[in-house]
DNA sequence: CGACGGCCCGTAAACGTTTCCGGAAGTTGT
DNA sequence: ACAACTTCCGGAAACGTTTACGGGCCGTCG
């Protein structure tokens, strides 16, 4: 039946029925050890049968924690933040713990002023991917109690800040190996914006393998784009018409790299034939693209989830052996990518 | 200086600064209009002063209502409902809504047990995207008073309940016109599971612009599937075995059309010369994929946006003209379709 | 046999708001 | 000059929990 009294049952419905004090009830609710084992029955079943839910905001008040994590994104809709999103959703529910959701449109104000209200009673910490703020700015939260934790730093943090993020160094070396390997020597780079980490860092990577393999890098071949398929397509045309064009290039993400192999096509080029193309990312994109990507595979759900883990150890007041966690990368081969073109 | 004293400021710290009472700041922060307007300003300076900001449990459990809105979808990932989480939460934000995000994994009982909770105290309403329920489990929440709106309903729903949805049928009506305006005959359908309304809509579009042709339907040309790629790769190579095969597919979404593709490329036809493809959703794929997707445009951020704003007027108890909103879809011609080949 | 310690459990205070109710002061109408 | 409204504001209850504190009961130990 469940007429739906829906006069939304309380703690004191319970406690009445079970005939016991409201106390009892939420100590049963949150697993304390000083209840009798027949009472924690009885109440259970008598939670069970009327279908008892605590009130979130009434538990969140009284105990001063809510249940919820913010997580705040710059957009919800690029591959790669849905991607850390889902493993960190995930993860989160594992953990019993709410998603709060904050797309912060790339906007420093926004995001300050989210996190602001995050702060105040809404949520017990929070998951800022690529964020806006400041070194400065973040040890300023950490400073005033709240825990979060940073996705893919954008720019450099200080150590007391909590992080996780990619081995960009690394998998820009396999990505520079690989091409080495099938013989090119002139290999363009199209970087991310600079001075974000993971250009930074992946364009250590492209200049240390350079350097290992004994050739001089030439400036012309590094061009600065912005993570978008038409900035990696801009590139490449620029590139394509220097008087000795790469015979490679590598994208410093998968967009830039779809944007590469466009532009070479729309110049009658073929990839990987007359022009090989590494990503970074392996998204869902570098697989339906033609030729598929060969790429640097970075496991975003994991770095979501990942970064959920060290939250609730947070949360937890747990002690910590390391506060930055970075997971690795390894390069998948596909198609893009071949031997250098006979001259 | 800001020293972050951070014992919280609370109404009671604001109100004693201004000399009035918690009531009175209470109703500046509610916009009340019984309140002086020089007291308005006052509170409202010292508001802006210490950098008040109302806790949300507090609110929540006091007058009822928390700002949150539960969205849930099977899955965050998938650049569908990406997409449309996307626009849902960027009109939420304009309404100074929050987010509670709950991926449901497609799993029923998941799905249950998340509306259970969201509906007590923990959010004033939600959206239900591609819901795994019911209609009667719908309708009942419907009756316990709770607001929701859904999205892409599954299956058919009661008119009670409100939704939108996208003009399925419309939209396969003018992908077939396209097709047969190029001269096909011999049309396939990939469709997805049958009894959802995606599909069952859909396939009555294929149905009636064949009949309209003139055109006798094969069963033989219509394979359900998944609307994921491999599936579509799966079907397209059974139809392409057939003894008098299609000259054009018309995949129900555009991972059928992707995997239709690649089935076609791996026995060395060429897309649209020897096949022409023709998918459903315009979702960011069908521009990288080779050739570009011709496909039927369903505005899934916009879909997300009208859901919210539905929800708004639901919350704010209004009255209803109609409860049910259909957006248009319109077909956009890429690459990937062309005249019928001659034999 | 009395005191002490554990186990269970109830009482009540607190959490920070919103909102109902009513009262003081000021305004208008007669 | 008095009644009847308005306008503005304060007091206090209510929202549904968690948790500190203390007390009753029982068993054990000296």
């Amino acid at each position: 039946m469940a007429e739906l009294a829906h006069a939304r049952v309380t703690i004191r419905e319970v406690a009445d029925e079970a005939g016991v004090s409201i106390a009892t009830v939420s100590r049963v609710l949150n697993g304390r050890d000083d209840v009798a084992p027949e009472t924690r029955e009885l109440v259970s079943r008598i939670i069970q049968e009327r279908g008892y839910i605590a009130n979130r905001s009434a538990r969140g008040l009284s105990a001063g924690r809510t249940g919820l994590v913010g997580v705040l994104v710059p957009l919800v809709f690029p591959v790669y933040f849905s991607a850390i999103l889902s493993g960190a959703s995930e993860a989160l529910y594992e953990h019993d713990l709410r998603v709060l959701l904050s797309p912060t449109g790339h906007e420093h104000d926004r995001e300050v002023t989210l996190l602001d209200r995050l702060m105040h009673g809404l949520t017990d910490g929070a998951l800022i991917v690529l964020p806006e703020e400041s070194s400065e700015e973040l040890e300023r939260l950490l400073d005033a109690g709240y825990n979060f934790v940073v996705v893919d730093p954008r720019l450099r943090l200080n150590d007391r800040i909590p992080s996780v993020s990619a081995a960009h160094t690394s998998g820009a070396d396999q990505a520079m190996r690989h091409l080495l390997g099938l013989g090119h020597r002139r290999i363009a780079a199209i970087t991310g914006p600079s001075g974000w980490v993971a250009t930074e860092d992946r364009r250590r990577g492209y200049h240390a393998a350079l350097a290992a393999a004994g050739i001089l890098p030439d400036p012309a071949l590094e061009v600065e784009s912005d993570f978008e398929i038409a900035g990696g397509a801009d590139a490449t045309a620029a590139l394509l018409d220097l008087p000795d064009p790469p015979t490679a290039v590598f994208a410093f993400n998968d967009n830039l790299a779809i944007g590469a192999i466009q532009a070479a096509r729309a110049r009658g080029l073929r990839v990987p034939e007359d022009l090989s193309v590494v990503g970074f990312d392996d998204s869902e994109h570098a697989t339906i693209v033609s030729p598929a990507l060969t790429t640097v595979r970075q496991p975003l759900a994991e770095m979501g989830r990942t970064a959920v883990s060290l939250l609730t150890r947070l949360l937890e007041r747990q002690r910590f052996e390391t506060l930055h966690i970075e997971l690795g990368t390894r390069l998948v081969v596909r198609e893009s990518t071949g031997p250098v073109p006979a001259r």
